[in-house]
DNA sequence: CGCGATTTTGATCAATGTCAAAGGTGGTGG
DNA sequence: CCACCACCTTTGACATTGATCAAAATCGCG
């Protein structure tokens, strides 16, 4: 399932009333006129559900914070499985490497209707080195994305099917809340298909489908077109089995 | 098995002669007479196999280079799995979050004798704010590191269990060659218990045994007392399944 | 209404986990 | 130098999870 948007992506008028400013390596450049983050973007690109931004092993020029929509980043392995890597949301900055000029290690492939803000590397490297609260940003960015990815490997690593897709829902859940409406009232858009699901969390499509379909009966959650409830919130978070010591 | 060294790990003279400091944030600061360095370094410090430099949960005022030995970044479930995310081999600095007062994400602990070089977490923000060089030379290890996790959600997710552990042990061996001596002949130092190796992987310590004894009787690997001996480095090779986008 | 994509279902099978016991290996202390 | 001990690895039997295959049902969309 495409998921094709009722509306629009939206894009920002001016980076003044961009909605996901704060969130991303703009955040740390408080000039009132812009005048650096002029000099950082290129442009404003809208994409359809389904489209590749950009493949594994191009050579890729840019750099992007996700204004609308949700992205996936992947590999693919030579036996065609798909792995998602990571799930970019509104105000998501990525396709940063190490060495900015080598082939992109990953694909990012719009899930939804996307809206994205494009930087040019070499414009940005430039900025890098001259401007070092921008930097320091990239640094607290960077650690978040590490701590998402240790939840990933830990989630894929070291639970049961239940417990991975419990676990990615919550998750899902909870960046959501952070800027999203439909945080009240226990019921998520997330545009996912059970076989991006799958493909995140590695577990086959036919059993993610069964995997729901128990915690649908178990009266857990219900995750249908795109909508997920939450039933019981104390039982989804037993199952999503999160870290003894960060409870504690 | 825990790897007590043959030797005491290694503690540099100063950082003039570290081996690794190019490998870690100090190379980035090129002042001859090292008086940034010395306001960054608190200490080095040496423990031994099977201790713990920092657990999940801690608060811990410190970052760290790994000078000498192994560590294991891991994090541990109510259930009591040990999931490792990273292994730390010399050179790898670490310990950094986006919010540097909160407690600590996960755990490290040290898989052989080592010896690590100390910062003070305050200190080091604070010459993050004033040396820009520090800032960027911090996103390109995070860079990497992330590529690095990308990697291992890709192993575990996607792969078999042969799979899994032909990359892991094919990953440290490139790893390996970049700073130590048994580059050459096929034979390396990998101070890793199969439970290690499980833990990483998502396996039981059970299968991983039945899964090196499978690879020896295929004439692809012998594991054992920490030495990998790559037999065939061709059937190794194929079944690491590398990305085919990487390699075409 | 019809088509393509997604989800569901049922049957079967392979991969991997669990349990328990035996065998190795290195370290330690007498 | 030997013997013991703790921990790691191996082995075999068995249980279980999750994959695979194929077909039917459903859904979104034109």
């Amino acid at each position: 399932m495409l998921w094709k948007s009722i509306r629009p992506p939206r894009v920002p008028e001016s980076c003044h009333s961009c909605r996901v400013r704060g969130q991303t390596v703009c955040g740390a450049l408080y000039d009132k006129r812009l005048t650096v983050l002029r000099k950082l973007k290129r442009a404003d690109r809208v994409l359809p559900a389904g489209s590749q931004l950009y493949r594994p092993g191009e050579n890729c020029g840019e750099l992007y914070t996700l204004q609308d929509g949700w992205i996936g980043l992947y590999r693919i392995l030579p036996s065609g499985r798909r792995q998602i890597l990571d799930f970019a949301l509104p105000g998501q900055f990525f396709g940063y490497q190490e060495n900015l000029t080598t082939a992109m290690l990953h694909g990012a492939e719009c899930l939804t209707d996307v809206s994205v803000c494009v930087y040019s590397r070499r414009d940005f490297l430039r900025q890098l080195d001259s401007r070092p609260e921008l930097a320091v940003r990239l640094t607290a960015i960077a650690a978040r994305d590490i701590a998402r990815l240790h939840d990933h490997i830990t989630n894929v690593g070291a639970r049961s099917a239940r417990g991975r897709i419990a676990n990615l829902l919550m998750e899902l859940c909870g960046r959501l809340g952070r800027h999203d409406v439909h945080g009240r009232g226990q019921i998520f858009d997330i545009p996912l298909a059970q076989h991006d699901l799958a493909d995140a969390l590695g577990l086959s499509s036919v059993y993610v489908s069964q995997t729901l379909k128990l915690l649908r009966e178990q009266r857990v959650l219900v995750f249908r077109n795109g909508r997920l409830q939450i039933l019981s919130p104390v039982a989804l978070a037993e199952l999503a089995d999160i870290e003894s010591s960060l409870v504690a």
